[in-house]
RNA sequence: GCCCGGGUGGUGUAGUGGCCCAUCAUACGACCCUGUCACGGUCGUGACGCGGGUUCAAAUCCCGCCUCGGGCGCCA
């Protein structure tokens, strides 16, 4: 359709084919106005019943909502019209009818479920603020990129189907792989590991991850999207430098490219872009502020694991972004290095928002000794991953990294209630299609 | 995996044993209306997730199943 018009590139004197849904037709007797909605915006076709051929007026007023149709006419300068532009039209197609009775209601007037949004995707995102949850996305990725490209870093694509597991085989989703076992993959963790490991030395990767955990909340996916970063002779601090620059990063990027994106989700006021420093507190002084928050039951003690109701607690306390470092070593995986003075403690890290855990990363243990102890002492066969510690026997350098969840990211800039808004298509416990 | 709460027209809801052959909005159908912009007005169509039970009487109470959402654990 090479001399379509969008909606917002028709001018007052132009003669169009616009084409896109129809968004609402009024009719108020003798004049009618039906709504068109494309991509781009939104024009009025008016039609006046005495005035115009019967078979077009028919047309028009006849089509139901959501239907396609193109529309053949004169732009005109028009101040009662909604843009300030109106087409009267010459001629009318109808390029695909819909169906009168529509699943959900595009204009917004009823609200509609998210599972009966979910199911009929399509229609959703027909609304304004659902698409532009998906524009900001698309820039919230970019951001990375363009980021991760600024800080030397080579994008990579690492295997999802794969014989074993980053840390043991219970939350792994098994597939059959030509009559063998295999499954897949929870986490690029390894895989860019390996490359770190290569001479190219700085490695970032935007892919899927899955994940076969039956929890049911608003903050977990099955099938995610990690933004992973790994770089050779980096340490914790220099990944923790990385992952506030990409968040950073994508904030700004949405503030400043993303405005109409903002408006359409009513944020454009209240939107900010973190402008402190993260703080970066260690897990002893963690624990110690959420028991003075006194918000838990039960004191924390050392060697405990944060408790999502302690998480929101610190959040509301610190009010922005903010790390925890040194964590104790037996509550983060093998493939985290241990503090050289002090091996109860590690490099892990998270970074958090106010609301939930954004990112885990540490330094990695490269030494190909320790590496095969932690395997050990984790209860895994050092055998089966082979393919992976055998690299460490040849010339692997000090490295460190970390997983962003990038629906988590998207949900967290944009205050969506549901992780699920965030993917077009989400696959959680119970939903597998579409 | 453990725990909790829901399922009522196409969509979103009201309803807590008889006032319910079920409320409201929107959508849909018909008619009226020449400047709407959530157009307005009149009339109409349309629903109690499935199966069993309790009761004179069930949308409402009980049991099972299906299904949706949430909390925890765990994590990104």
């Amino acid at each position: 359709m090479q001399d379509r018009t969008y909606t917002a590139d028709a001018e007052p004197g132009d003669h169009v084919t616009v084409a896109g849904w129809v968004h609402e037709v009024r009719d108020l007797g003798g004049i009618a106005f039906l709504i068109l909605r494309d991509s781009a915006g939104r024009i009025q076709v008016k039609f006046e019943k005495d005035e115009m051929d019967e078979e077009l007026v028919e047309t028009g007023l006849g089509v139901s909502r959501e239907s396609v149709v193109s529309v053949t006419g004169a732009v005109e300068e028009e101040p009662r019209a909604p843009t300030g532009v109106e087409v009267t039209p010459e001629g009318m197609e109808v390029v695909a009818p819909a169906d009168p009775e529509l699943p959900l209601d595009p204009s917004g007037k009823v609200d509609a479920d998210l599972s009966t949004r979910l199911d009929n995707r399509t229609l959703d995102l027909r609304k304004d603020e659902v698409q532009a949850v998906f524009e900001v996305r698309a820039e919230i990725l970019r951001a990375a990129r363009e980021t991760f490209r600024d800080l030397n870093c080579t994008e990579i694509n690492t295997p999802k189907i794969v014989a074993t597991g980053t840390e043991g085989g219970t939350e792994l989703f098994p597939i059959t792989y030509f009559g063998e076992e295999a499954f897949m993959n929870q986490s690029p963790q390894l895989f860019k590991q390996l490359i770190a490991g290569s001479n190219v030395e700085r490695v970032f990767e935007i892919g899927p991850i899955f994940r076969a955990e039956e929890h049911n909340t608003p903050r977990h996916l099955n099938e995610a999207t990690s933004i992973d970063f790994e770089g050779a002779f980096c340490d914790e601090s220099d990944a923790m430098d990385v992952a506030e620059a990409v968040v950073r990063s994508a904030y700004e990027a949405v503030a400043e490219n993303c405005t109409e994106e903002l408006e359409a989700l009513d944020l454009a006021d209240d939107f900010e872009v973190p402008e402190e420093e993260f703080p970066r507190l260690t897990y002893e002084e963690t624990i110690e502020r959420i028991n003075a928050t006194g918000e838990l039951d039960d004191q924390l003690v050392w060697g405990d694991d944060l408790p999502t109701e302690g998480e929101k607690a610190l959040g509301e306390d610190v009010g922005s972004h903010y790390f925890i470092t040194d964590w104790p070593s037996e509550i983060k995986p093998f493939y985290i290095q241990d503090h050289d003075d002090d091996e109860q403690l590690s490099t892990g890290f998270d970074l958090m928002h106010p609301t939930m855990e954004l990112v885990s990363g540490g330094k990695r243990e490269h030494r190909y000794e320790q590496l095969v102890d932690g395997f050990e002492q984790q209860g895994l066969d050092p055998e089966q991953f082979d393919y992976y510690t055998k690299m460490f026997r040849y010339g692997m350098p000090p490295h460190a990294g970390f997983g962003l969840g990038g629906e988590r990211l998207v949900m967290t800039i944009l205050g969506l209630e549901n992780i699920r808004e965030a993917v077009l298509f989400p696959r959680d416990r119970q939903r597998l299609s579409p």
